[in-house]
DNA sequence: GATTGTCAAGAGCACTGCTCTCTTTTGTTG
DNA sequence: CAACAAAAGAGAGCAGTGCTCTTGACAATC
């Protein structure tokens, strides 16, 4: 194998991943419309004009095409986020965090069944590869990255003085150590605890757990993210 | 009809509440093991030792029994929630909170699979029945009445003096004279909140988003639910 | 130009949810 | 008690699924 790898060189090459990329845009329609349960590999054949078998020369299961798609929705996601937030100017920490959440929300809202690929209940004896790491942690980056900003800033998180178990803090110490995030303990955990509330709020919204209950979910989520951010010291 | 409701009289009935039992059982035991995806009603048919045909005339589709289960997995984490927080002191509030906390978790990691039935991903092109409403309002409600306790006793939530926007009022407005819950928007707001914390922080746990992130999950679950009780206003 | 690896197609297996028809069992009524 | 109606089980069958294996066609390489 020479240094061939990304750029498609032969004819080959260059049609294998056509072709692949036209299985995973027929298979992301039918996710969007049916759901994931219902992703049939042999539906998507037909769509691309190919019998299933010979989908299996580029996806050895379904799975396996289900994982393509977890990872282009994480990336997806991640875009969205990362696009919204930088449009926001710097010393602005809760007006980007706002603008990340809310991207994340949208998002969502469009792509309900993705969101729930990645967000919902995992695929029953489904691992997630190495693949899936890199792009998943897009959003969770950018959200602390806001809080470093905002530390640099001298702002403070309402929990600073809270007593944190041991154990935690060395949880905490081998994350902020392993990506290198100067952030206080303090920080960091209620950092961690904002970007599960960002999908939880979402997530009860889009699985209707909040159905009969809530019904401008737009206003109730900025109203809930921002009380989030002020807690998170991102006063404006 | 008679007055006969509930109470079984023919031999007939009787029998047909057991078998309905039956089927039940054996599909939760496939549930626990294989996830919902993988639920076949054959399968469960043939444990029962029944053929497939026979089970729909007990339930009509995979969905109602799937519906059973979901109603059933309610009742269940609903009861677990209740029993143990009623083994608390009444006046002592966080324990209570944390007593009812814990026993969701404790739920959810016994039967992670019934877990994600009913806070996961929604099963596509399924709407909820009347009959799930009232077993999944049982821990809900169980919060508010520690929230509802906590403010008799004086206790102010942290968010108290933050503004509500109108819309977010009129919902909850319509939550609390519909329920009758004497709380202020703003406890039953930020308590709306901590409800949806406590599902985000279990199915981040399950689900695997803190994976290579947090490896003691007790004191860590400990941890963020002390702090979201201190933040109700729940301090021991 | 012959050879080697890649791809598509088709048949087939074991499984699924679900719908029929047919037979047996059960409860009620004349 | 016999006759009838209702309920429940059995079996076959349909259309669909994921996946495997074999067969034939094409392209890249020696």
């Amino acid at each position: 194998m020479t240094v061939s790898s990304s750029v498609p060189r032969t004819a080959r090459e260059r049609a294998r991943i056509e072709v692949t990329n036209e299985i995973k845009h027929a298979a992301r329609r039918h996710l969007a419309v049916d759901g994931a349960t219902a992703l049939s590999l042999r539906a998507v054949a037909r769509e691309v004009g190919m019998v299933s078998s010979a989908v299996y020369r580029y996806f050895p299961s379904r799975d396996d095409l289900l994982t393509a798609l977890i990872v282009d929705a994480y990336a997806s996601v991640g875009e969205q986020a990362v696009v919204a937030e930088s449009a926001v100017r710097r010393s602005d920490l809760i007006g980007r965090w706002l603008a990340a959440a809310r991207a994340v929300r949208a998002w969502a809202r469009a792509n309900p069944h993705e969101y729930g690929l990645i967000f919902g209940t995992p695929i029953p004896g489904y691992v997630a590869p190495r693949d899936t790491v890199d792009p998943a942690a897009i959003v969770p980056r950018l959200l602390l990255s806001i809080l470093i900003d905002a530390d640099a800033r001298g702002t403070t998180v309402s929990w600073a003085e809270r007593a944190i178990p041991r154990t935690v803090r060395t949880d905490l110490r081998a994350l902020r150590d392993g990506f290198g995030i100067p952030l206080s303990d303090a920080a960091l955990g209620q950092g961690l605890l904002a970007w599960t509330q960002l999908i939880g709020v979402i997530s009860f919204e889009l699985f209707g757990h909040l159905h009969n209950v809530i019904v401008d979910f737009d206003t109730y989520f900025d109203h809930q993210m921002r009380n989030i951010g002020m807690d998170l010291g991102l006063v404006s």
